[in-house]
DNA sequence: ACATTATTGTTGCCTAGGCAACATTTCAAT
DNA sequence: ATTGAAATGTTGCCTAGGCAACAATAATGT
């Protein structure tokens, strides 16, 4: 339960205020074993989720069955925020745990009832609350960025650019395998195989398993 | 100024407390011209802004200088809104006045400030925005569900299904032209032009300028 | 009413990359 | 260590749709 107070949700408010904050909002927690489904794609819930331990995965399903990967969860990820403020708090993704995990939820209404002890943190927690949502919105404004590139040389470069941060650093580590960075593209695993391969005889990368040396930018 | 009353940020708000809490905002008024800039791509603001009349058009601009659009704003429509919670409070795009414009601004700092006289109503104002905010990540969350559809009659189509607020209404009117749909669709214009009439061959839809009437859903 | 500009339809050409099929390597579980 | 299952590399084929170029139509301003 310490653990949660280094969420996000949870910066700049005072230890001591944070005690008292986070047991105004008594969240309670859940296990859940690896590939057990955390939360469905189109099921309602009125609680925010947070990651403590363990590692998820969030898909976007299509009715035709298949899945697109939308976002990777990790130790203090936040969850289920951005639903809070929508009618039917209806899940757009389905989100699975790739690991034995521990979450810690804690009920909409908690979020907005003032509470007596410590409603100055309870505004930051709102503000911070806002700081994620912002995040996630740009995550997939940077996804749009780069499916927006016609070819798919160029949506590599373009999240390669996004990954490492602008272009500060030049080598990056892919956070999955090829074959989702594939589906993230919404391209096809061996084409993203083949033009890897091109940018590498064409000298504009390295790669080495996940490690990609970005070497060229003029 | 009673316009701005009518925008979703104050929704749920008694008409006096309303008063109170605009007055409290103490919002500015500026006009734009058809054409002028509204806000550029990458600058910082520190206000929200609410269109009062006219229209405006957002685009995502590329180094190269092709823009791609994101949304359109109408009266009422609120912008900015993501970068409250910001660190840099850089616009991801730049926004175009389609029409003479008047907008109002509320500085940022004012949204959090607990002022005296209204201070339920600015809870309610909190989450209102965060309702904007909600909207605006599912609209493109729309988009991703769109743009992940792999042939360009499956994205027309999962489109139109989305206008057509997910299958209720037959008859759609697309909101913009085909050129700019076509660019909505990350796709090419004339390609657009083709498939449409294919599609009305193959007697799935209806094209009537801007109104698409949707025929087979099986 | 007229002129200018933007939008739309239509055609043909051509390539980026989707897809399937297979070999190889890496990873995970027992 | 061993086995089964993913992940990855690699090849060839083939088509969806990008692109350019033009004509026709519609919208807009003067």
């Amino acid at each position: 339960m310490e653990s949660l107070q280094n969420a996000v949700l949870f910066t700049g408010i005072q230890a001591d205020d944070c005690q008292k904050l986070i047991s105004c909002l008594s969240p309670y927690i859940r296990h859940f074993s690896k590939n057990e489904i955390i939360l469905f794609s189109g099921a309602s819930i009125k609680h925010i989720g947070v990651i403590l331990s363990g590692t998820a995965t969030a898909y976007l399903e299509h009715p035709n069955g298949i899945q697109t990967i939308m976002s990777q969860l990790k130790p203090l990820s936040v969850f289920g925020e951005i639903l809070v403020s929508t009618r039917t708090h209806k899940s757009p993704v389905t989100l699975y745990a790739t690991s034995d995990i521990t979450a810690a939820f804690i009920e909409y209404e908690r979020l907005f009832s003032i509470c007596t002890t410590a409603c100055a943190a309870h505004t930051m927690l709102i503000q911070n609350m806002l700081k994620v949502i912002g995040d996630k919105y740009f995550r997939l404004f940077d996804r749009i960025n780069i499916l927006r590139e016609k070819t798919l040389r160029e949506k590599i470069l373009a999240y390669l650019h996004i990954l490492s941060d602008r272009g500060v650093v030049s080598t990056v580590t892919i956070p999955f395998t090829k074959t989702m960075l594939a589906d993230y593209l919404l391209s096809n695993r061996s084409a993203l195989s083949k033009e890897l391969r091109k940018m590498e005889v064409d000298g504009l990368i390295t790669v080495n398993g996940r490690k990609i040396k970005i070497i060229a930018s003029p």
